[in-house]
DNA sequence: TCTGGGGTCCTAGGACCC
DNA sequence: TCTGGGGTCCTAGGACCC
């Protein structure tokens, strides 16, 4: 708890529904739902506009359409979203250098420890900075909290969105919170928020009335003594930059639930792979191997196994899941598997015993890969589980290339059809066409920059600032014409494996 | 209406050791 | 032969966050 308000946090505003209509001028004022597709899935960001629909994060798509059936319906695009996040995770690394990233579109920052604001003045004006920067050069807007602590700082820009700045004064923190509901505490879930209900607490300030001794009664001693600290508006948790991961996994909900045991075994011997990819694509390897199970009815179980040394084997992990997995009892059915890895070190200590099994298993397996697969799962090497064919998907929002049309992106797509929107970032919005899905003339395509590149690298210099500033509010100005209204990117009908 | 995917942290019991 | 207390590790589950 400082005495000046210099920790910042930053929040993109519906960051991902945010860059894809950036990304796409048609749909730019209109309801736009990013998300899980096909029909299991969830809403990661609705637009604003889709918001008034009474559509939220975490909803199954499927009510998301029927309470808003003529939103745009797009998968998500990481690899946009996270060259945007780069970005502006690059604009805050400026600022100081004790910036924690909490997500793509979140992030405290230390202003104090970067020099750059010592009270509420700097602060504020470091703030709004930061912001005019961010769209400059991500055509995005972003919310900013100042407070004299991280959670105050997180509450702050909650109240700030969209596309403003808020700043508490240290010292009004206590009758700032006392009356809001005791959801806004970062902990403070649906299931403590009953539990607390319950007890008869509904705000910051029922917490405090309570006392530690009662909150400790009710929700155990670590929740219960930093529920009460919060309450109070007392937070020193620093900003740390830099966490490493603890843990790597992976994990698939299936279209329709799994049946087969032997299908079952295959998917977890792939997720292993993955899992395993990943654990080394960031250099590390990992001790437990953790399997989770999804069952038909939506309970959900974990089995773990501690190996004696870190491992980034594929084959270890494969075989360890396997065993795992000979463990739970899937009859009824698997809506969900996955795979994981914890306990991770920062070097590959292989572990010698895994290590010898696993090149007698490759030795085996090239001198006779004629034969048969062996069982997956179990002690035996396991053969290579092809991935399934190649078919043609185009998805809803995906960009392509057309040979004759240029850049544009994937509306919809059924009966052998698949319609696209010709049009880019910096395009006003543009025409419809539809194609047969095998069309030769049409591939997929990575996503284009959301901000012409200025003359000068990423970034404004102060110089330039007022320069960048104008531009998007041309390009902004440009964009507003024209509905995209009809059969608005349902993606109807996408056809699922 | 039917519930994603990637994480973090906490609790609690049992094993094991001193 | 019986009893104890504390510390650490492992496992399973649950709440929460974005």
């Amino acid at each position: 708890m400082r005495s000046a308000p210099t920790i910042l946090h930053l929040d993109m505003d519906a960051f991902y529904a945010a860059a894809e209509q950036a990304a796409k001028p048609s749909l730019r004022g209109k309801p736009v739902v990013v998300g899980g597709i096909g029909t299991r899935g969830v809403v990661a960001t609705a637009s604003y506009e889709a918001r008034r629909f009474g559509v939220h994060s975490a909803m199954p798509v499927a009510q998301a359409r029927r309470l808003c059936p003529n939103a745009a319906y797009l998968m998500p695009r990481f690899a946009l979203y996270r060259s945007v996040s780069e970005q502006v995770m690059e604009l805050l690394g400026r600022l100081s250098p004790l910036v924690e990233p909490l997500s793509l579109d979140e992030a405290f920052v230390d202003l104090e420890a970067g020099g750059v604001a010592d009270d509420s003045v700097s602060a504020r004006r470091a703030g709004e900075l930061l912001r005019v920067d961010i769209r400059a050069v991500t055509g995005l807007t972003g919310s900013v909290g100042l407070a004299g602590s991280k959670m105050l700082a997180k509450i702050a820009s909650e109240q700030a969105k969209p596309d403003g700045l808020v700043l508490i004064e240290p010292g009004t923190e206590r009758e700032l919170l006392g009356p809001m509901p005791v959801r806004i505490l970062p902990g403070v879930g649906p299931a403590t928020g009953e539990h607390l209900r319950r007890a008869g607490m509904t705000t910051v300030a029922d917490l405090a009335e309570a006392g530690e001794d009662e909150l400790v009664r009710l929700l155990g001693k670590a929740h219960g003594v930093s529920l009460y600290q919060m309450a109070l508006g007392h937070d020193d948790r620093p900003v740390v930059a830099e966490r490493d991961a603890k843990s790597v996994s992976v994990e698939d909900t299936f279209e329709v639930d799994l049946h087969d045991r032997v299908r079952v075994r295959n998917e977890v011997v792939r997720l292993s792979d993955r899992c395993v990819q990943r654990l080394r694509a960031a250099g590390r390897s990992g001790r437990t191997v953790v399997l989770k199970v999804r069952r038909y009815d939506f309970s959900t179980l974990t089995r773990s196994e501690t190996l004696r040394g870190p491992t980034d084997d594929p084959a270890v992990v494969r075989e360890a899941a396997g065993r795992l997995l000979e463990s739970v009892d899937t009859t009824g059915g698997v809506r969900l598997l996955g795979v994981g890895v914890t306990g991770l070190a920062d070097f590959t200590q292989e572990d010698l015993f895994a290590q010898v099994a696993s090149e007698l298993a490759e030795a085996a397996e090239e001198a006779e890969d004629s034969e048969a697969g062996g069982a997956a799962g179990g002690v035996e090497p396991v053969t290579p589980v092809p991935e399934p064919p190649p078919e043609r998907r185009w998805l809803a929002g995906q960009d392509v290339r057309h040979a004759e049309y240029g850049a544009g992106w994937v509306q919809g797509s059924g009966v052998g059809r698949v319609t696209v929107r010709f049009e880019e970032p910096t395009s006003p919005p543009g025409r419809v066409r539809t194609f047969k899905v095998d069309d030769p003339d049409l591939v997929p395509s990575d996503p284009l920059p959301l901000v012409r590149a200025a003359g000068d690298q990423a970034g404004s210099s102060p110089a330039s600032r007022p320069k960048s500033r104008s531009e998007v509010a041309d390009s902004e100005e440009a964009a507003s014409e024209e509905a995209a209204s009809e059969e608005a990117a349902s993606g109807e009908a996408i056809s699922s494996p």
